[in-house]
DNA sequence: CCGTTTCAGTGAACGGTGTTTACGCAGTTC
DNA sequence: GAACTGCGTAAACACCGTTCACTGAAACGG
């Protein structure tokens, strides 16, 4: 029945243990306890016992960001699945929610990968998983209102790359995209605005505001609606 | 001469070494190159005589925290002395590209003090250092456009307190201050940018684009635009 | 079935860290 | 000159990531 052999079955659920023993001294410590030593002492192992699994106590927190990210992902997917609303505005509020609940909840695996420098090929976790998402419903959208002329000259090239990852990306959901429902000038304020959205909850989870708010939510809310306004996505519906 | 005894001298040039050797350190090698062997090592010492000068490595790292947060304040200040403009919209303006440029040009600084988590008496430092800053200037800006009914309701007390915090920094500006000034409604818009601002800020030194940005600038004057306008101090003459 | 190979896990060791302790010694004070 | 204060040291402790030689069991080949 099990086409493993037994050694293989004993190493898959030795490797699940790990992940596992790495992510709750996470959630429990802080990024700090999760030293070789201390997940090894939960698995009753000892630490150079973990090299035959990662090369390195970076390359086993770099798999453990991976994990955090794919749960995210699951996380917004699932919450997106749960807009029954078919209005792209919609959608695209109900993904920015999503992303900053999940952040709230789940402050040090944010904090974790917030802080873990990826290969520098420009691709930030959390943006990546937001995009891809947020991405279809944000295609679907109007794309007038803005026009391309408006877009600084020297992020052209920077903007016709990214639009093409844009795209991409988009395809891969499935959904059949192109370049047309993606100008440049829409592009551009949705970086924009990416950037505002993950600026204000990288804030709200490491405590930065300048001062103790005891329900930050109608800031975000606040944001958010103008945010919307700003990509041509405010629903009516949900302003009120 | 003198006043001090030689004990005391040689205490205050050791103190000031030390300090030297570990911004230094944090400049060269990041964060976690300031160690306390590594700093006594700069001084030709050994690490447990450090604990003649500090606590514990948390408590020199504090300290370095506030080293950096003067540096900056005067860095700041320089530069909105330099605005010779008395135009409030100027002034801000030139607060915020100054802080930006600060944050880009020390970056191991930025993340240290970032990263490091305040008593939380929710007194993020960049925060406190920019607003006492700016405070003035905006509080010399208009205050009208904005009615306090728009201010959530929930966030009424924390914007009192904050609002109270604002005009006590405002005064010690020597700048005359009241209440009169800074209305609620203008503190909410005020707190509302400066996460905007702190945020692409964060984001932009810690390299959190989604994507390589070869200029970056225009992004950022961009929102400042956008931002300003916000708070009613879009100058005219700036913009183009 | 037996010899060989593969490989998860161990124990000891190395160099690094923050921190504590006992101690020597120079500067200060009376 | 004696007593005191306080800076710096050496040694030690507990932790860390990492390497290496080694053991023993599972897998494989004839």
């Amino acid at each position: 029945m099990t086409e493993a052999t037994r050694r293989e079955r004993l190493r898959a659920e030795t490797e699940r243990e790990i992940r596992q023993a790495a992510r709750a001294l996470l959630v429990e410590s802080g990024r700090d306890a999760v030293t070789l030593r201390a997940i090894a002492r939960k698995l009753g192992i000892t630490a150079p016992a973990l090299y035959r699994y990662y090369d390195s106590h970076d390359a086993l927190l770099r798999q453990l960001c991976d994990d955090i990210c794919d749960d995210m992902a699951a996380s917004l997917h699932a919450d997106l699945a749960a807009e029954t609303s078919g209005e792209p505005g919609c959608k695209v509020r109900a993904v920015c929610h999503a992303f900053r609940r999940w952040a709230l909840g789940h402050p040090q695996e944010f904090a974790l990968v917030f802080a873990s420098p990826r290969d520098p090929l420009g691709a930030d976790q959390f943006g990546s998983v937001f995009l891809r998402l947020a991405g279809p419903a944000i295609a679907a959208g109007p794309s007038g209102e803005h026009r391309d002329e408006e877009v600084p000259e020297v992020l052209h090239d920077d903007l016709v790359r990214f639009q093409q990852t844009l795209v991409r990306a988009v395809a891969e959901h499935g959904v059949t995209a192109c370049a047309d429902m993606l100008p440049l000038a829409k592009v551009y304020h949705v970086i924009q605005s990416w950037v505002r959205l993950y600026g204000h909850v990288a804030l709200e989870v490491f405590g930065r505001f300048p001062f103790v708010v005891s329900n930050p939510e109608p800031m975000f809310d606040n944001m958010l609606d103008q945010m919307l306004m700003d990509i041509g996505l405010d629903d009516d519906t949900h302003v009120r």
